[in-house]
DNA sequence: CTACAAATATACCGATCGGTATATATTGAA
DNA sequence: TTCAATATATACCGATCGGTATATTTGTAG
């Protein structure tokens, strides 16, 4: 990694908690100088704007996600576990966030649905990640005989990330993992009922 | 109603859809002035800041969506009526919301998780709002005989909200109504294996 | 050690932010 | 019709916004 790519990703890591908690527009350059202690000309002789920053804190987010997600997947040998990986995957969005604020692709589509169409873009784009991973581990695990085989993945992976976010929305408004928690364990129920 | 509370509702009506859309840190006071054709002078001799009006605007908002919802819930006579007719109005929120950009519900709880401890209050209390009556509508289903009894009612009620929630962040992201559709479905079937 | 390039810091830009003091209209009651 | 109270408009405040031109420092190759 050469110096500015070294210096580019320390910014990203000095701002993603920033983006991720306070959202694009109240996020300020000044946030972003505090948190790094370098100077706006260092920022933009990095970045070419607020929004590229922003950008490359998303891909980085999204990239951290999916690699600690990722890896706890890959440690379950089934679907049914897979997905229950997937649930303490998002618990700890909330009781030890990889990255403060909560869920980025949450926190994105909210603020971004009516406006800037380049996060909005990012943004799909790890919604179908998310998606398509689920939809992947559901048809190896009918392929492998862990899953009923009638079961509609697309409905099932579809409601499974609603109820997943629409909860970390409110476990986070509320600052109390509870309402997660409840949701959380009527999920694993249903992966229970369709597992073989 | 006294002028000056007249004066505040139109101002009110005006910057709702706005602050729904852009967000409170987004939506600066130009805009309220540009949807009022009022000047700042007039803004500020009805309302002591701008949080004050974002305030009165969730006020506004919870009170209309309530009494919109409300209406349709009492229109349907036993329980799973009732939960459905709920989906009706949610699926209205992205067809033809009755304000623009999205629940109020899930923008502001996103965007003052971590900050505006006013307008996070308010949020919160419009979704225990929400519990409580998904509450109440399971209980008399119960009572009344069209629900079946031994279902676990804050278990469904927090399911319910938390995938309708979740869902309508995806559709809207998205710009398509279908993963709302997909999860109402779905929603639409757990009503009927709960129904006596 | 020098010289050049890359990176960072400083100082500034116009625009806009929320908010306010004050002047001007507008209203309603006597 | 007058007068006082209310409501709105105008003009301004300091602070901050994202962004940039330029000076200075830093690192590196010869």
């Amino acid at each position: 990694m050469s110096k500015s790519e070294e210096t580019k990703a320390f910014i990203i890591r000095k701002a993603a908690p920033i983006f991720n908690t306070k959202g694009y527009v109240a996020t300020s350059l000044k946030d972003i100088t505090d948190a790094t202690q370098m100077t706006k000309g260092a920022i933009y002789g990095n970045f070419g704007s607020k929004e590229a920053v922003a950008i490359a804190v998303l891909e980085y987010t999204a990239q951290k996600i999916f690699s600690l997600m990722g890896k706890m997947v890959r440690e379950a040998t089934n679907a049914p576990d897979k997905l229950r990986a997937i649930l303490d995957f998002y618990e700890s969005y909330i009781t030890n966030p990889p990255i403060e604020g909560g869920c980025p692709i949450l926190n994105t589509a909210i603020e971004v649905d009516d406006g800037n169409p380049n996060l909005r873009l990012k943004v799909t784009r790890m919604l179908e990640t998310l998606h398509t991973s689920m939809f992947k581990i559901l048809q190896r695990g009918i392929r492998e005989g862990q899953v009923k085989p009638d079961i509609d993945i697309e409905t099932f992976g579809y409601m499974f990330v609603a109820s997943l976010e629409g909860s970390i929305m409110i476990a986070r408004v509320q600052g109390d993992v509870r309402s997660y928690l409840i949701v959380k364990k009527q999920l694993e129920k249903q992966i229970q009922e369709i597992s073989l």
